[in-house]
DNA sequence: GCTTAATATTGATAAATGTCGATGCATGAC
DNA sequence: GTCATGCATCGACATTTATCAATATTAAGC
């Protein structure tokens, strides 16, 4: 389930922040919502047109999401089509997970 | 389990974002992670000594969790406990599931 | 090749956030 | 009352983040 035993007792909380940043902004969680009800992978204009900011931003923030790997994402034509990632929602669900069952005192760690 | 029934269908995006925001550093994850796996209630002494922020610093994270509704806390002396919230854990869960899991066609809102 | 359209990237700016030192506010001991 | 201690708040500063306009890139059509 883990790799081989459980090695990495402790959780990584720069890593486990870090998706959650990826997650605390409005427009991302619209965008992640959007391709989560999609039946099949959804085009940026879709974004462009549905999102009151500027295409320089949707482009930021599906960035912010990629670099996340919570998306992925395809070109056709002139086109690039997002999609969620087949383990985003699980990975968020881990995290979540690793905070709040008690990895015994995991807690306030070394340094 | 909703209201009445779910007169609610969109999700609320900036609530959820500012959900998110709350768990997004490292140190309020780590104070979360050591109090969800306390037996009881977690002075803030302990953060202050166990963190490398000061003592302000750490007054601010609590504050933030605070604001989240994610922890509830109690003064005792001269001392205060900080304690997670009942529902900390399942509510960033609904937020989790309110985002990846269909509304139907919620994502792509008004305006 | 040239042109157009969709998206990404760059650079600048403003706002939000994390951090700290200084200060204030309670509480308990005296 | 005074003093000391634990924590919160305030104000300043530095870093990060969101946003935009301008530009670059990529692909398709000509």
């Amino acid at each position: 389930m883990h790799d081989r035993d459980h090695p990495e007792r402790r959780p990584d909380f720069d890593r486990l922040a870090a998706l959650f940043k990826a997650v605390a902004d409005p427009y991302r969680l619209r965008i992640l919502a959007t391709l989560a009800a999609a039946e099949d992978d959804v085009c940026v204009c879709e974004f462009t047109d549905a999102l009151p900011i500027n295409q320089p931003t949707v482009s930021h923030h599906l960035r912010i999401l990629r670099e996340a790997e919570l998306v992925t994402w395809e070109r056709r034509g002139t086109w690039v089509y997002y999609r969620p990632a087949p383990d985003a929602s699980a990975r968020i669900g881990a995290a979540l997970r690793a905070i709040f069952t008690q990895p015994a005192h995991a807690s306030t760690a070394p340094r």
